[in-house]
DNA sequence: GATGAATGAGGTTTCATTCAT
DNA sequence: TATGAATGAAACCTCATTCAT
């Protein structure tokens, strides 16, 4: 069995991997259960180590919940790197950069619960990461760059906030997926198959484009 | 004296309230802690009374979250109610309604709280209420007619998930607010200011309107 | 229902009958549970009534206990009264007192749990009653006198002791139902059968019948 | 000092003793006090250790209170095989049975409470161990087969149970013991002094062989 | 580096009992 | 007589963490 294998004769290259595995494994605990509901043994459990093995690397269970944030928050930082954008027009660069939003969660379920947890504890431990604290400029600066772009041929509506505009996309694919289990019971739906999931996209998609083209055109509005 | 008065010859008044202070210092508990984290005791403490008190009220942790989320989701359903929104027109019946969903977030923030935690643990809680469940109902019909009317009139474009355009609305008011910790940190700005909160309110009415009029007059984009 | 009936408009009559009821539940949740596992407010609910009446009137559960158990001892008393076995000769005499002791504890389940529970506690309720104290005199004279007879006709052997015997007797029917659900569970027969019981009532006046009567005829054994 | 020696720093040897420790305590505080009535922290004191290690190395009261009642029964075992009946002759062998059956009982007085209380349970700890469910099984094929002996030589009549026998020969024994505390006070005296035990093994012994022989010579009796 | 032993603090819950009416 | 409110004590159990090897 896989936890045998563990158990004994672990090879040098193991260990050195041992580390990721119980961020892991950590990762998903935190982020199914919270970080009051995460339990250290459960970690270790589900990394296949030793309890003593997380408090080694980690420390404690706060510092263990920071690495964990900072490994998130790169596949976040990963995610945006990925597409270069920059390079698009404007209307297929913001709506290449809403899709990839909506990938970045629903590929990423962990981000939710993680991101979920952590504002519940009001962003205490994030807050020591220096790292995360600017991971966004600059992403902001090619939406604000990006819209200019947009206003400068026509296509987009002057007058949008950058920030406001970010909160707006990230809203959309995030709500859908963080309350998934809330909604789905109220709304007799299930939101997590396939082709609801492919519906949302487009949806959020249709949104964001029509507002930011909506005001190009007819400015008196709103 | 105060503390005299509270241990012993508790007026009936008094006794009557003592379940709706203990729901309150529940909900206060659980919003800002999460399940995991409210710990009973300290929702006796709020409340100012015996913690065995708490539990002859309402028997468990589980069933005082019930409780809470009850209560929470009435909260809800009276915002929804305050507003009689069939009489106006499309366009202000729904620029109303994504106003009155802002309101009632921002106005209960701690209906946020809850939520989040809730989703957490994949709804146990609400699904054991059966008044819960239908709660929505009138309200989807509502968003159903009227956008109906909006394309009957002109006014909007047609295709529109009702469904899809709720967890639309209620996204682009509750993740601000929901994830305002994280956001707040990222994006170096106090989500939580009067200014920011306005200007949050009217960017999602904007955007929503947007969405909704836009197709009416464009039928080949998105 | 019942409980209805039981908790509104309740004649003067029912009242008298208030404490029965309540020594009915307490003796059932007594014997199933034990003294330790008993719970009071579980007696207040079998019985129909608020706890507060169980303490109106019994005091406290040790109290409610030792009056379960004088009332479990006036069983046991009827028991032995009801059979007038003085009239008959020694042999039936002794069979029919074995027969009915069987009866006593088949009949009457409860009091087992009572005793087992009791003696856990090292008798320390029934101590307080005088009224339990000498109850079996009379029962021990009569075993006392009936063996006399049996030897002054040659039926019985000599030598035997009445309490000796009177343990033995007691013996052989208590503990086939007291330990019923082990020796159930390690000798794979379910010993609560109506055929069981009749078996054992028939092997138990088989074996002390025997015992009296062997020694009668051969005084070189044991 | 004692307790700094117990606190920290124990030796390899204490520790792989700790488990008999508790479960020595945990029989003595159990076997007194009856499931409901032991505490766990008694246990603990009782064992000298901090009451957490009781639970890490049994997990809860139910799981340790299985631990017990296996302990015990490999007593019960071990006094059985401690006497090799298979070569005397059928009466000395069934005779011999009766004694190591009620030194059994006398000498382990713990084994008593349990089974006491674990009846009171419905035997709800012992039907989850296979061990214990066949432990008689070599028991009750020995009686058999002595049973069938003695009827085989002309010793002992015929027609015999062997299940019946054995908890005729049991509860001998058993009762004088488990309901010491009750009988002491009703019959006045004292059932375990030495004299009284010895006397009571006697009286045994002679029952059962009474029996056992009785039939043989004269089948029209019963 | 890695592990089993050990612990303190505290969490949820139960329960006998009393108070006030 | 009868009852809902209220409480203190303690029970079982969990969990993050540290110690000793």
């Amino acid at each position: 069995m896989e936890a045998g294998r563990r158990r004994r004769g672990r090879s040098t290259k193991d260990s050195a991997d041992l580390k990721v595995e119980i961020l892991r494994a950590a990762t998903a605990e935190f982020s199914t259960k919270g970080f009051d509901g995460a339990r250290m043994d459960a970690i270790a459990r589900r990394a296949g180590v030793n309890i003593n093995l997380v408090y080694h690397y980690f420390g404690n269970k706060d510092a263990l919940f920071v690495a964990v944030m900072e490994a998130a928050y790169l596949t976040i930082r990963t995610y945006h790197n990925d597409i270069n954008l920059r390079a698009l027009d404007p209307e297929a660069a913001m709506s290449e950069l809403v899709r990839s939003t909506f990938r970045l969660f629903s590929d990423n379920l962990h981000i939710i619960g993680l991101l979920s947890s952590e504002n519940m504890h009001e962003a205490c431990h994030i807050r020591q990461s220096e790292q995360i604290r600017n991971l966004y400029n600059p992403l902001l600066d090619f939406i604000g760059e990006t819209l200019a772009r947009g206003v400068a041929e026509g296509t987009f509506r002057s007058g949008v906030d950058p920030v406001e505009l970010f909160i707006t996309i990230s809203a959309q694919s995030y709500f859908h997926l963080s309350n998934r289990h809330t909604l789905g019971f109220i709304l007799h739906r299930d939101l997590t198959s396939a082709e609801s999931l492919a519906a949302r996209q487009r949806h959020v998609v249709e949104v964001i484009l029509s507002f930011l083209k909506h005001q190009a055109r007819n400015s008196s509005d709103a």
